[in-house]
DNA sequence: TGACATTATGACACCGGTGTCAGATTAGGA
DNA sequence: TCCTAATCTGACACCGGTGTCATAATGTCA
């Protein structure tokens, strides 16, 4: 056999219309019993497999979802933030469960990012992820609204529909972050992140913090803070700035693990010790935190689930059904970094 | 606009026909310079997208590959092995660099993978990854080659097509290790992995071992090695059955970091100090190495080379290059677990 | 036995591009 | 001025499926 076969070869063999063997192969209920048998006994003999793009092509739609990750584009180009790579992993996952191919992409969120794999007809809907700047994203929000896109995007919020959003629930993140700190006696306490509504994500953890704080009747000192975007080098750099400005705390809050573990880096060097001197608590819960020395206090957001429901939010879009705001519930992991 | 833009909308506006707008489109020598930037504008303002799959089906390639990751069906379903996901974020890197959409998708290894993504017309070729399971996996690659299915592979090394597996210099890399362990005093040593040639690329790292502890006229126990997969807990309970054994060793080679990760939890268990009692190198520089407790020496694979070289390789194989067998040097991390 | 519903199948248009071929127009050379 | 070559464009078949419609074969009931 030459080529690929292809449903004519099929229908040929099986002494059948190809129209007979294109629906014998789907399982159409209005073929004869005996003639499917038949069809797809050839169909395996000759190893035929259905062209998608010929029949994506006919039914307009591809079966497959995109994946659109965003990198902060000062991180190193070789290291991808383990916490989307976990979220890759369940998205990857989720969509195989559901039936549908994931095509993976990377963006440069400085550049002009191509969102065309739905105009294409590459695929049905789009997956964003990244701890979007959330003002730059709004207007690309927008357009892909107005071209009505499918899409879901996690974390970054999008104006007027929640729907699209899945992310954790940040501020109660948090909280439970402060709680333990507090129930731990230390309230002399640090933030590294970036506590501008710039980062989202960053923000709702730091007013979580913040408020849970004030519950308590504590105001933080707006002095020990440290702007830092989510990677080990930032948050290494943002941790010393404090010390070497002589500001002193007993704890330290930071936005996301990676920030977290430069932290206690920092710490390390300036002969700061943890948890002794300084309790440190994380967020994101990514696979190093249980390695690093101390073992990683930290909040952890449920990346299967989180893929689960961004992949199942967007197939409902896709379908037309309704699709709640998500939110999902974190949870803290107590490690030896703040004991 | 009701729906999306065709290319005969386009060439309705721009006052042509539909196939001079194709040729437009894609820059053909043969239309009219000032024909062509007209039809661009008008597609500029329509938004217009060319519909893949009319042309993939038309040209018959899809500018599109599939990356098959293969997963020891052991490990836990949440977490994926973080060697592979650097893999995947340099392949996707590559794949974009080259202008060509990449598919990713999970394979149980115990089941009967699909790889018709080429079959059907999805993908040009695929990039198989795993630590494979060498022996049952030459059968299927027999199948792909046997439908001239374009393809290649990390690690695993495919009957008389050397051309088809990229890989890094396992032996090398083992050599590297010894030598830096001998070099350090330390030449009683345990081996943990699998030193069978089940798994060719742990098989390969041993055998560099060994000979380099041969070359200095030292043969090692073969009671000192314990058989694990590429997990955190394999490592751990290897290496906790040799201590239960009372096997003594001042040094350790771990076929993999996760395997050297949980294999210094059994030692502190065991109250066995790392460095002072025993010198620990690992394989692979994953991500968590330089984060653990001492920082792990390793071996290094160079994931972003590893990740274009598959990429290149495989597309010379679709255009029908000629491609050489592919060996990617290890490098020697020197960190606080072995000094 | 004739009228009609049911079942199974084939013919055919269609999805939206790409590539080939033929034809129109203009330019160039004798 | 006429002929040939070069340039540009449109018509059309084609890729390989899917869905609609018409039709043949079979069954049912009055």
């Amino acid at each position: 056999m030459k080529g690929k076969a292809t449903s004519f070869d099929i229908a040929h063999y099986a002494g059948v219309s190809q129209s007979t063997v294109s629906r014998a192969l789907r399982n159409s209920p209005l073929v004869n019993e005996e003639t499917r048998r038949r069809v797809h006994e050839v169909a395996k003999q000759l190893n035929y497999k259905v062209d998608k793009n010929a029949s994506n092509l006919r039914t307009q739609q591809s079966s497959t979802l995109a994946l659109l990750l965003f990198e902060d584009p000062t991180s190193d180009e070789s290291q991808i933030n383990p916490f989307f790579l976990a979220m890759l992993g369940s998205i990857t996952r989720a969509c195989a469960k559901e039936g549908y191919d994931l095509l993976v992409s990377f963006q440069s969120s400085s550049s002009d990012w191509q969102a065309d794999y739905e105009d294409s007809h590459r695929a049905d809907g789009l997956i964003l992820l990244g701890y979007g700047d959330y003002l730059d994203y709004q207007p690309k929000f927008k357009t892909l609204i107005d071209q009505h896109t499918k899409f879901v995007c996690w974390g970054a919020s999008v104006d007027n529909r929640p729907d699209l959003t899945v992310s954790c629930d940040n501020y109660g993140g948090g909280k439970l972050a402060a709680e333990h700190l507090l129930a731990t006696g230390r309230t002399d306490c640090a933030f590294i992140g970036d506590a501008s509504d710039h980062s989202p994500e960053f923000f709702a953890r730091y007013q979580g913090f913040k408020d849970a704080f004030l519950a308590k009747g504590i105001k933080l000192n707006e002095r020990k803070m440290a702007n830092a975007i989510s990677t080990e080098e930032s948050g290494y750099h943002a941790t010393r700035s404090l010390i070497a400005n002589n500001i002193r705390f007993n704890s330290l809050f930071a936005a996301s693990d990676l920030i977290a573990i430069g932290a206690i880096r920092a710490l390390k060097e300036a002969k700061i010790k943890v948890p002794d001197d300084v309790h440190v608590v994380g967020f994101d819960n990514i696979a190093v935190a249980s390695f690093v020395n101390p073992p990683l206090t930290t909040v952890q957001q449920d990346t299967t689930l989180a893929g689960q429901m961004l992949v199942d939010n967007l197939l409902k879009l896709i379908r037309g059904e309704h699709v709640e705001n998500t939110l999902l519930p974190p949870r803290l992991i107590i490690r030896g970094s703040s004991v």
